[in-house]
DNA sequence: ATTGGACAGCTAAACGATTAGCTAGAGAGG
DNA sequence: CCTCTCTAGCTAATCGTTTAGCTGTCCAAT
């Protein structure tokens, strides 16, 4: 490959030249402008990203640590964030913890060897563990979707507990009273926020999930279906089950299905977040959306302006609301007026 | 950020053994050795590897090129990369071109200044344009899922012709005689091969699809639902319908659904490649599974082989067969056995 | 004619690592 | 005691850019 020396030489400029020329960055008179374009043209010259990386201080480079690739929600912050990445001149490395904080690690000191620009992280971990020499020598971090130190890092977030009351003071509108909830890692900021959203909408109409109707489904799919399927065949079932994400509702409703019970008529499922596919899926799930374009957007933008910008500006933390989406996975309760009276009551028949 | 000079300094060694103790590249006595570990953790020093990446010509990066990162089939093959690349000690850097040429033309010059080791492509033009100075001073390739100039560039694919035969024929046996498709872009190899072999397994009995039953959806889910509704709603639809991929199979399942029909009483529905999530899905559908993890796998071992062994070995091609999986979306047509007699019997009524 | 400002374009020093090739000191053999 | 070999560790060139600062030319003002 041909370098600025041997396009300079075949020019017969000085490489300061060329690369005035290559980056427009001082005046050029049009004869030898013309002349250092020709030799590039005729070299195939393409400057070399590295050097240039190692000159500059940078690298357009941007990293994006999910916390579960194979969740279709994560699928589409990466998308979102390719598309918004490139609008703003950055490339996008992606990688994934797999909910593991042993695997955040490795990732992270990876990151720090990269030398990229900035990086979005979801985190996986206690919040306490970013904080002091774990974290040092990275660039800057925008933390995405969960919470960590507060003021430590910018943060893109969602209104976690007022999406959860959203939802489950839905379904308690449709009349149910004994809902039960399948909930993330509590470890977590956005399970702890959406299980604490959730119970406060039932208190505040002076109700509480049974404990045996209150499980983690961690938020995985595979996870969410056998729980559910345990719930769901123990005597006296919720009427109504609020689940914590996507990823999860998607396995309910299939434990749900394969138990031979029907949505709604048996049971109603509502949940937070989206993932695409959500359309083609039936019955339509009833849940709180992320804006997670937007949210992703916004991440981009925070994190662009504080690398370019102010590095050492104050952290700042931008809170998004969910909205509700009404699909046809709800329905007041078969027996609703003998649930309000008398709680023991036996619920639909569970199969096997 | 301290560097190898402030180590070095700070060790009271020349350079050149803080280099040997960081990559363990030639014997320093333990004293030294010890010394510079000192310093090195004193200073908390990370070797930059941009400055690395010049100098050695080499960036441990690979990008991914994908057609549409929205369709969570190549979702799952950034998880798949992404988990395959790390195994190899490489980052992977994810582009979109979305199906656009134009698109995917700048991606390529941004690779090319991005000095990344090699490339995965899921290329979206003709496939003659891979070829001459367009893809000058490009890494090495492997091409992905679509077949471009034969012998060019190391390639994974699908058996695409076997896949849609299978799967035409498996409808065949149920009694199927009028059976639509609904194909991708036909510049693309791989919509022209599951039309081939959809046409071929036809064509083995006697049969072909009525000209107005046969559709480019674009590989896309909008456009699919759209035009499987056109097409169910004229006078005399097919009994089944093969559809060339996972998401477009989406989109006439939400099209039967909107439409009030029922899928398998009233239509077949039966499509190739698989999409994450599909297990939700009710009615589950009847497909030829692409295995997504060993194709990806298989191309990131391709890359790296050429990468680290002969980049100018002849170039390779993978062919891998799909599995037909048997969901619930196909089922005897109806009127089975009046279609045998007479083709121009009225389908199912056409609501709306 | 002299001075000085403007400015196109050049020289050379970074950036932070790797590594070929050199140096110097220790031990062995005669 | 001299020479030779061996090798731990050093010096300095190199990768391909960017850019501060310098040089020399041209032209207007005095």
């Amino acid at each position: 490959m041909a370098n600025i020396k041997d396009v300079a030489k075949e020019a017969g400029v000085s490489t300061a030249t060329v690369s005035a020329v290559i980056n427009d960055s001082s005046f050029v008179s049009p004869v030898l402008r013309n002349r250092v374009q020709a030799a590039i043209d005729k070299l195939g010259y393409v400057p070399s990203q590295v050097a240039r990386n190692l000159k500059r201080g940078s690298s357009q480079l941007i990293s994006l640590v999910v916390a579960d690739l194979a969740n279709p929600f994560y699928a589409r912050i990466v998308c979102a964030a390719e598309a918004a990445a490139a609008a703003w001149g950055y490339c996008l490395v992606v990688f994934n913890s797999d909910e593991k904080p042993e695997i955040e690690r490795r990732i992270l000191s990876r990151i720090r060897t990269l030398s990229c620009d900035g990086m979005i992280m979801v985190p996986v971990g206690q919040p306490t563990q970013y904080a002091g020499a774990a974290m040092k020598g990275l660039p800057p971090i925008v933390m995405f979707g969960r919470t960590t130190e507060q003021d430590a890092y910018d943060a893109v977030v969602l209104d976690n507990v007022e999406a959860s009351r959203q939802v489950t003071s839905y379904l308690l509108d449709l009349g149910h009273r004994k809902i039960g909830t399948i909930t993330g890692p509590m470890h977590l900021s956005t399970a702890q926020d959406r299980h604490a959203g959730m119970l406060d909408a039932m208190a505040s109409r002076g109700l509480a999930p049974d404990a045996i109707h209150v499980r983690s489904g961690e938020f995985r799919e595979d996870t969410a279906y056998s729980v559910a399927r345990d719930m769901l065949s123990q005597p006296n079932p919720p009427s109504a089950l609020y689940v914590a994400n996507g990823l999860m509702a998607l396995g309910v409703m299939r434990a749900v299905s394969d138990m031979g019970l029907k949505c709604p008529r048996d049971i109603s499922i509502a949940s937070t977040d989206t993932i695409p596919g959500f359309g083609g899926i039936r019955p339509k799930l009833t849940r709180a959306e992320h804006p997670a374009t937007d949210m992703t957007n916004e991440a981009l933008r925070l994190l662009v302006d504080r690398i370019t910008r102010d590095p050492k500006a104050p952290a700042r933390e931008v809170v998004f609301q969910a909205a509700l989406v009404l699909g046809e996975s709800c329905a007041p309760p078969s027996d609703a007026l003998i649930r309000n009276q008398d709680q023991t009551v036996k619920g639909p028949e569970s199969p096997e």
